[in-house]
DNA sequence: TTATAAATTTAGGCAAATCTAAAAATTAAA
DNA sequence: TTTAATTTTTAGATTTGCCTAAATTTATAA
């Protein structure tokens, strides 16, 4: 049996490897579950004796075809409860973090494929991040950062690359909500901020907020 | 905070002193835990800090009023996450007690009130128990036992007062479930089972399990 | 290349929740 | 009412997940 904070480690692990094979180090993901390196060390030894990542003393850890496994699922799960918590319970896109956190952890292999089933299989959650499907594959991508389009493009906003509360809070000012159109009006070098307009009305956005906005042009 | 195990005590607690005052044993508490009675007096000299209980050595122990209230919430939860799982994921009645044993934790005020709302404030589970409403209280109970009714009598199944695998299995044999016409034929002294008609069809069946079956009557 | 800084691990402890075995209190029975 | 049986509590351990402080290893820089 895997328990609650062997889980949160493995989910961890996943988020901070992108590339899915290299190693993360001790420190980075006692930063990430906000706790000390030495606790790090501790759990990493269970996880290991468990199979569910690879460990080399000094030089960091990757998981392991288990533990990946078993941290997609648990991505999976989360994206799926949001899906549930915007889409049927009316929740905004920024209150559902943290009852995800939660229910993440429930166990039952039914609950979820019902869940996925009863949502109509969505291939994204609300803040446009892939869910990974029964088998683990994630769907294609099909969106581009705010920042990387061309002066003149436009497009619709299908996700964000970073979910943090003040984030969030700070999209909703400005009125952007999933589905906003958005066009880029000008590029400006000095700092890579960027002359926009949200549904049309005009709006200039520092480069860090373009640069997690996830667009699919049109 | 209010751990996990501590809830798992107040919900112990209050199912084992149905007349909501009086004082339940340590070996019941261990019994129904499944653990053992050294373990439930530990546990209960921290409910006792917290004044979520109280206590008297050898005497056994009831709910205080807020141990009351957080054990009722549970009890709220517990059921309206079974209704969630029939109603909406089609779970079979006998199949939700384990899913909704850890999603009676889940932790958010925001979540339970908007789950009751969505479910159209169900006023009972899937096993005809009564949901508290958001204070706390329980609708009026409107069902008897069928080992209650009279000979001739007849109603509709409305739930069960007892809820484990190998009965609701039974029931699903007979082809009982919610809402299934049943009419009292003969009353057996003997042993006092029950010739019953089940949607018109003949059957027998003990007292036992005549007097966990909750009927409405016509 | 060697000294210093940074990262990581080890050692020793703590709190929560459990256990077994023994002691104490209560209840039941002769 | 005194003894035997039962229930409950206490004492002392164990496991999990975390901590601080010290030791060790690796990386960096003069």
């Amino acid at each position: 049996m895997i328990t609650l904070a062997e889980e949160n480690y493995l989910k961890a692990i996943l988020k901070l490897s992108k590339n899915s094979e290299d190693s993360v180090s001790t420190n980075a993901i006692a930063e990430e579950l906000d706790t000390k390196a030495s606790s790090v060390t501790d759990m990493i030894k269970k996880l290991t004796d468990k199979q569910l990542v690879d460990y080399i003393p000094y030089r960091g850890v990757s998981l392991s075809k288990s533990g990946l496994k078993k941290a997609v699922e648990i991505v999976r799960k989360h994206r799926l409860w949001e899906v549930f918590l915007v889409t049927k319970l009316q929740f905004k896109w920024d209150e559902v973090h943290d009852v995800a956190e939660q229910l993440e952890h429930i166990k039952s292999q039914k609950l979820v494929d019902a869940l996925d089933a009863y949502l109509g299989y969505p291939q994204h959650d609300p803040h446009g991040e892939p869910i990974p499907n029964k088998d683990g594959q994630f769907p294609k991508s099909f969106s581009n950062r705010l920042s990387e389009l061309e002066k003149g493009s436009s497009g619709q906003v299908v996700g964000v690359s970073q979910d943090n509360q003040s984030f969030l809070q700070y999209l909703n000012s400005l009125n952007i909500i999933l589905g906003t159109s958005i066009s880029v009006i000008q590029k400006i070098d000095f700092d890579d901020s960027l002359e926009i307009t949200i549904n049309n009305k005009s709006a200039h956005i520092s480069n860090d907020v373009a640069r997690n906005l996830l667009i699919k042009q049109k």
